[in-house]
DNA sequence: TAGATTGTTAATCGATTAACAATC
DNA sequence: TAGATTGTTAATCGATTAACAATC
């Protein structure tokens, strides 16, 4: 299995064949045709995209759903459980540490982190809140690589950057704001608020 | 100004740029050099997509920050207020319909629906929550263009569905599945869990 | 004027699509 | 075998970067 030289956008894209196909039964085949028409991707694309990875399916057949899935999953590496903590946890990371969308797609939330007392102590979801002040030592001794950050945009990059310090290589960003990190920690950035506004140009003005 | 022949991947950065221009003074001016270390994005980059608008810099000093913002605003047309509709009031859907982050950015929930006896009624952020069954009238009532999709993946397409016939044009989707909608109507995703499957690709495994 | 940065063109780079031989 | 779809190459398309004349 091939690695580093695969561009990060197919990277982006396997999420979404994965998603798609987990709604499937394992049975039976599906044709690149099928599964681009429910991602809303050409079938060309799918099949260029998987083929990095070396052909896993049938010519005149398609690809097997089970198999195909499984493979996704362990190029993904999400064909085990990681653990995240989640930092910030104001409505948003109440939503976010309570979130069922998390399990049987790789992840579980194992820890969540506040500097506010009225919420230290708390318990939401499977965990309880900590005091931010005890995060770093508490992810190096968890050994957690993802992280979740529901901060307000103002603690965000100071977040980020303990967040480094404790060996995370992977933030999930909700503030909305860029975050410096050095090389070999990646950064995703959830705002909902652009999503919106990119959409917002193409509307007419009422 | 233009459109039509932007490319849609401008139009998706322009948000960016706005929201790095929020958190700064609105006097002095700013090079596209250190907008683009603030939004890690390059400033050839940053100068060629504001210059598809026409040119609002200064050769020698850089952009004005608040005639930026203000121009962006325009462009982007959140210089008003948008009205919003949440549909689905779960966890996720409380967390949004309460998220303070859409005030001043272009936005405002104007009201939420769900099908839960025990949801509808109760008071969530500065509205009522509603009968899904009332949701298209209600909407078209309202005249609201754009939508917050937070309902299990099992329903996200009828409700989509549903919100196209209320005249709904812009859909911020937050169920993890894609969805299909007619030529006009616009979906943006939010799935934290493929932003995180993206990341562990590039995780040493354990 | 001298210095600096924009706006824009051309060159480069990368991603998507089309097409078809290979093959199940 | 006939029919269908993959895997892959080449062509096309689009996006980013480099470079510099224009100009504040």
């Amino acid at each position: 299995m091939p690695s580093g030289e695969i561009p990060p956008i197919v990277i982006q894209r396997l999420p979404l064949y994965l998603r798609a196909l987990s709604g499937l039964e394992s049975e039976g085949e599906i044709t690149s045709q099928e599964l681009g028409r429910r991602v809303g991707i050409s079938s060309a694309q799918i099949r260029k995209d998987l083929s990095y990875f070396g052909g896993f399916g049938k010519q005149g057949a398609g690809y097997e759903v089970g198999r195909l899935r499984e493979k996704l999953r362990q190029i993904l590496k999400v064909d085990r459980e990681w653990e995240v903590v989640v930092v910030g946890v104001g409505a948003l990371g109440h939503a976010i540490a309570r979130y069922a969308g998390f399990n049987n797609r790789g992840f579980r939330v194992v820890a969540a982190f506040d500097k506010d007392p009225r919420v230290i102590g708390e318990r939401v979801g499977e965990v309880v809140v900590q005091d931010v002040a005890h995060m770093v030592n508490v992810i190096k001794r968890l050994k957690a690589k993802v992280a979740i950050v529901a901060v307000p945009t103002s603690q965000a990059q100071e977040v980020a950057d303990a967040l480094v310090r404790a060996g995370v290589r992977a933030i999930l960003n909700y503030a909305p704001t860029n975050l410096n990190v050095p090389d070999g920690v990646r950064v995703r950035h959830i705002d909902p608020v652009a999503g919106l506004q990119s959409m917002t140009y193409y509307l007419d003005s009422e």
